[in-house]
DNA sequence: AATGTAATTGCAACCAGTTGCAGGAAGAAG
DNA sequence: CTTCTTCCTGCAACTGGTTGCAATTACATT
């Protein structure tokens, strides 16, 4: 847990307390790479300290997910995924609703969609993470020669 | 169910059987503005035909999504809303975390989007309904001077 | 009008996620 | 180190949504 003592500092400012359950929940996520889902995180945890909850583990990620420190994305596959958001990695996914590919989409797109709403209309949008769904390039062909 | 005809024929000729059911689920929809969940459309449809059970409206609600004739959408409500989409009126949803105040976002912005993502990678976005969370301008102002 | 087939239905069981509550723990203050 | 308040936890019950299955129905074919 000691790389993540300037985490905690933020959590405690915003009025949170830190219990053992929390701490283990945030460390799987940032030691981690990628997308989990909630029941990923909750197998990691259980590991180590077996009594943990599954509502523990969703409430921990609703405040993450509040502080914009982690981000929920829909990514239609039946359960909902979470991320760590690391600030150089941001990143979105164009997902074909007809073959399931997931490609990634350049945060740049959507950083300039989110200015413009900014600017207009006073709204900041939180842009951590979009799936946005499609039909890929292949199942355009597919669908136009059939 | 005059008035559906049309629709009837999309349906059909995707080898769709229109059965009773689907055509009450399809025009609770169409006669009705805005969004709608399901459990709403369950009870609508339920008044004229009291044994549709509900898994029958999500799978409908499913092959109508799918052909992009309703719109899917997460309000932060806890249930998902549906709505008959109609070109001339597409539009999309600011959402304040904070506050839960919604407006409204032209479609023009995501139109863009949607064609410089067609346009740079040949995925084609379904920007049919999308709700983007984020701070309102006064909720943003309200966690600055606090 | 009768037949055949594939899609659809209602049911019941199930899965993901949420919520109310009473006991327990974090952390601020003395 | 004790006290106090507030927040958090685990539990159990619940809600929204999905799925497997056997019976039924739409509708294309004859």
């Amino acid at each position: 847990m000691s790389c993540e003592t300037e985490t905690v500092e933020v959590l405690r400012e915003a009025g949170h307390k830190l219990t053992p359950q929390r701490l283990m929940i945030l460390s799987a996520l940032r030691h981690a790479e990628g997308h989990y889902t909630a029941s990923e995180i909750y197998d990691q945890v259980r590991a180590e300290y077996p009594y943990v909850d599954i509502s523990t583990v969703y409430r921990t990620l609703g405040v993450l997910k509040e502080m914009r420190l982690v981000s929920e994305t829909n990514m239609g596959t039946g359960d909902t995924t979470y991320e760590w958001v690391r600030e150089h990695r941001r990143h979105h996914h164009l997902i074909c609703r007809n073959c399931d590919a997931v490609t990634s989409l350049d945060h740049q797109y959507l950083e300039d969609l989110g200015a413009e709403i900014l600017a207009e209309s006073g709204f900041k949008p939180d842009i951590d993470h979009f799936a946005i769904f499609g039909l890929c390039a292949a199942c355009q062909e597919r669908s136009r020669t059939a």
